[in-house]
DNA sequence: CTATGTGAAGGTGTTCACAGCA
DNA sequence: TGCTGTGAACACCTTCACATAG
């Protein structure tokens, strides 16, 4: 008895990465109502986009009025599974992989990071804001345990492919990757998304030259 | 005289942001001659989607045989103007921005991060690598006296506009935001990327919840 | 009369299939 | 023969335009 099973064929990608946008734009707003066009302005998107990513989950709003400020926010923390207490693991505490732990803390995200693990003895054990470095052979366990869904990677390139094997292995559905390394996954059914800071700021300084070409 | 003007029409964004990939890929491979296959199998593009991007900048490859990995590398680095020396400014030395200054330093990306700035007068002074912390204050003069033709934003949710728009009139062509908020750039000759890491964890709860509907 | 919800049109990027050349 | 380079077919997303409901 799913609440958008009559409707849910095939949601596009780029429709679900959009929704976190209005939720946060939602929030900001702090409105009881808002229009399409005053929460696509507030996301960065057009309202009419707004409306078709909508319509794909049900008829939330009223015509002629708008949305329910706080009911549309629920229905899209329903949708993107937010009010399932989604649980999260960071495998790698270096410098990037604690950034992280104390990035997901201040913001709400209703995504929880549940455990922290390292390969390096040295920094095992040590606080990362609430929590502390467990062992990384401790990673199947903890996913278990913790009940754990999604994985971070945040461990040099040559781990990278290696603990995202143990973490599709261990039952991990979705998985971000901030190694330097192109990753291959072999179950279909995982979703991995890979930010890669050497490859963004590669691509960037593309635009630095179209630019500069555009004004002489 | 531009090497590539004939052709220049328009180029998708998203094969601009494969070349840094194939780019990669090129140099982890270390033959001297490679196919597209083999190419595309390594940086996890189809071999098809390979020739299609290098084909809007000339025909680098030979027929029957394959591409030269170095000469191969040389137009890739050249496309994205990295053999131009691009330099980045870091705004904001906190967790996340020293990690990216770091980061950015440990992988060779010819990127190079010029200068790293912060509000705060607790960390200004501190190194980071080899770079000092400077005053926000200084912002415009360290782009104008280094050359930085990009900017990385690491401040928190509030600073981020006024940063961006700082880094826009100072002449800044590219900007990499890691605020968690939505930003606008009047100018649209200034490209402007955004990473959020809130969004992309709360979108990847969405893909946590689907698969464990497929399975039950 | 207003703003949603949605088919239809349009645009953009990817895959196919093969001609062309070493 | 083998692999590149590329028009054509296709799939996907966005924008348009309007019927629809409050």
């Amino acid at each position: 008895m799913e609440r958008y099973d009559a409707r849910a064929r095939r949601i596009p990608d780029t429709t679900i990465r959009r929704l976190p946008a209005y939720l946060r734009a939602l929030i900001l707003a702090g409105h009881d109502r808002i229009t399409s066009e005053a929460l696509g302005q507030l996301a960065g998107y057009s309202s009419e986009q707004v409306r078709k990513d909508l319509a794909y989950f049900g008829a939330f709003g009223t015509r002629g009025v708008g949305y329910e400020a706080s009911v549309l926010a629920d229905e899209i923390r329903h949708i993107l599974q937010l009010d399932h207490g989604v649980r999260a693991i960071v495998v790698g505490a270096g410098r990037l992989g604690t950034a992280l732990v104390r990035h997901a803390d201040e913001t709400a995200s209703d995504v929880a990071i549940a455990a922290v693990v390292d390969i390096d003895p040295e920094v095992i054990g040590k606080a990362v804001d609430h929590l502390t470095v467990e062992p990384l052979s401790n990673l199947e366990r903890l996913i278990s345990e913790r009940q754990i869904g999604m994985g971070i990677i945040a461990v040099p390139p040559a781990g990278a492919q290696p603990v995202l094997d143990r973490l599709v292995a261990a039952g991990v559905r979705a998985i971000l990757s901030f190694a330097p390394k192109a990753l291959t996954v072999s179950d279909p059914a995982v979703f991995v998304q890979q930010i890669d800071l050497t490859l963004e700021m590669q691509a960037l300084a593309y635009f630095v030259g179209q630019s500069e070409r555009d004004t002489p």
